[in-house]
DNA sequence: CACCAGGCAAGCC
DNA sequence: GGCTTGCATGGT
């Protein structure tokens, strides 16, 4: 990959393993839009982003270089080889088609607490409500920021949501995750929950302080540590995750605890990818829904 | 109208 | 411990 300048956008040639439309559509992300074909358009990190994709061309407008290689380097993990990765997980027909299919997912790296909370809203909901949530919340009660002649706004910080009530939380629609959000923002800001300690603990042990904020389980907290935190050994058995590989590897219903061990030995330490490949091939193609 | 949506917590045994 | 049910809101 090269990086370069062109005017005021950075600009990126030979890039591999890289897909707009797989990475924002995979359901990792809930703050980017499609504006056509090629282009995405949203916030992360407190920046506003539009990003174009033309094959292995990627420009990143109005940012400079500096933003590149501090925060949009990190945020889509181009210190990782996607390609050895889908390398290793391709070991069957299922999971070579699924790698093909999706060749272009990258697992963003998300700023820990806006992950906490997207999650949280993901309980028992669908993807255009959660976003519609989502952007209410930020709206609301993140910071204004202007670009390209747009006002968008950041996520709005731990302690800013831990000064509300529930009743002040109504606006944006959540539902019963409304009580959530809040004892999530009150663990974050009280000290209960410290963003650099639950960093420095072990997958395991990270979930488990995870799992201490109301709101957050099982599913939520392996979404939490796999886009989060990074943590690529989690595996989130979601609904749709559960009917594929039963649909794939089963034929039959399995308990939510016997997918997870099925995806432990299968994929270990690259579940988290698996994961992201095999939950956009199987929404994308409707596959495993019958 | 009933049913469901990338679950979870609380209340039952 | 495992199992059931209610949960807010919005879309079919």
């Amino acid at each position: 990959m090269r990086i370069d300048t062109d005017n005021n956008n950075v600009v990126l040639t030979d890039v591999r393993d890289f897909d707009v439309n797989h990475i924002f559509d995979c359901g990792q992300c809930f703050r980017f839009n499609r504006i056509d074909e090629n282009t995405y358009m949203g916030v992360a990190c407190g920046r506003a982003l539009r990003i174009s994709q033309n094959s292995g061309d990627i420009t990143l407008f109005n940012t400079t270089v500096d933003d590149f290689n501090d925060i949009w380097h990190d945020f889509f993990d181009f210190g990782t080889d996607y390609s050895e990765i889908k390398d290793a997980l391709a070991r069957d027909d299922v999971m070579r088609e699924a790698c093909r299919f999706g060749g272009g997912i990258r697992i963003l790296r998300q700023p820990l607490w806006e992950t906490v909370v997207s999650f949280i809203i993901s309980a028992s909901n669908n993807i255009p409500r959660i976003k519609g949530i989502i952007e209410r919340l930020c709206e609301s009660f993140g910071d204004a920021i202007r670009f390209e002649g747009k006002t968008f706004h950041t996520f709005p910080a731990a302690s800013v949501l831990a000064e509300l009530s529930v009743e002040d939380l109504s606006v944006i629609r959540a539902g019963f995750r409304d009580k959530y959000i809040i004892d999530a923002a009150n663990k974050f800001t009280s000290g209960a929950l410290c963003e650099e300690y639950i960093r420095s603990l072990s997958t395991p042990e990270a979930k488990k302080a995870l799992m201490s904020i109301n709101g957050v389980g099982n599913k939520v907290s392996d979404c939490i540590l796999l886009f989060g935190l990074n943590r690529a050994d989690s595996f989130p058995v979601d609904v749709w995750i559960k009917r594929i590989i039963e649909h794939c590897y089963f034929d039959s219903e399995q308990s939510i605890d016997t997918i997870s061990r099925f995806a432990e030995e299968k994929f270990g330490s690259l579940g988290g990818y698996a994961q992201q490949y095999l939950f956009y091939w199987a929404r994308e193609n409707k596959i495993g829904i019958n």
